[in-house]
DNA sequence: ATTACAGTTGATAATGATTATCATATTCGA
DNA sequence: TCGAATATGATAATCATTATCAACTGTAAT
């Protein structure tokens, strides 16, 4: 099955690049990883290999997304529940998002002009820089539109 | 000594409204609070506090800033490295932050122009935006002008 | 293919921030 | 002042994540 994506081929590059091992579990997670297209916690993750995978620990599913962070595949993101989730960044290139605080959706979007007075803020400062993070909260669309709350 | 701040009556109109008690501790919290200028975690209020006032407990300044930023008079933030930091709002209204990863300081920014491009950006997303939170992560002035790497 | 070793694994203990528990103490309106 | 409702502090519990460590595996050289 598992095709040869652009992932593979760059987080077997950076295994052998610090000696690293490319083991059975590591191409299994990241194979995992790669079919889901939410914004996935390390426990979501574990618990969908479980099923077919008996003998795959927690910790693996930790170290592995560390590495896949470190590789430029994956990007933690940490939106204040206390929980650390994980999104592709291959054909996600940058982006920042919008958070639904009813139905917890999280939304994509992109703004260059908004990057680009980004930029000029920090240099008014004198600050450079590296990265940024920005995330809009409240009520998506689909939310809004149910008029009567749930229950 | 405690001057009639805003944020105390703020608290003590909050409390009463909602049938809590103006206890000492939480004099003592909230004016201990307002004396920090930087964004303080729990732990370090609670170490500010320890010398002066050996009763009061960790449960208990935890407490406090949840009624704080309940009644408008604290902000939580977090920034990602697993610990909640708190600010004052007040007089401080609305702003994001610069955080330097190099000596971990915080500046406070606002940018009006990108506030409207926010609202813009979610109005053509249909998403009504509640609060939001931008960070620029990178190096501050003073930790760029040291051009040697200390050590 | 075999070997040898550096790196890996899973189970579990440990950690660190925050919250729940609960018996005792305090507040505040009647 | 009294009494019910709320708060408190010490400590146990929780939850996500990381460290530990003995047993295992990938890999490059033989």
């Amino acid at each position: 099955m598992t095709p040869i994506t652009k992932e593979t081929e760059v987080f077997t590059g950076y295994l052998k690049e610090k000696d690293l091992k490319l083991t059975e579990q590591r191409k299994i997670i990241l194979d995992a990883f790669l079919n889901i297209e939410t914004h996935v916690t390390a426990e979501e993750l574990y618990n969908k290999l479980k099923p077919n995978n008996a003998n795959i620990g927690v910790a693996t599913v930790y170290r592995t997304l560390r590495l896949l962070c470190e590789c430029g595949i994956a990007n933690e993101l940490k939106f204040g529940d206390g929980v650390a989730r994980y999104e592709h960044l291959f054909g996600h290139e940058h982006h920042d998002h919008l958070i639904c605080i009813r139905c917890g959706k999280y939304t994509e979007v992109c703004d260059p002009a908004i990057e680009e007075l980004q930029n000029k803020l920090a240099k008014k400062n004198h600050f450079q820089v590296l990265r940024h993070r920005m995330e809009l909260y409240g009520i998506c669309e689909d939310c809004s539109s149910e008029k009567d709350s749930k229950h």
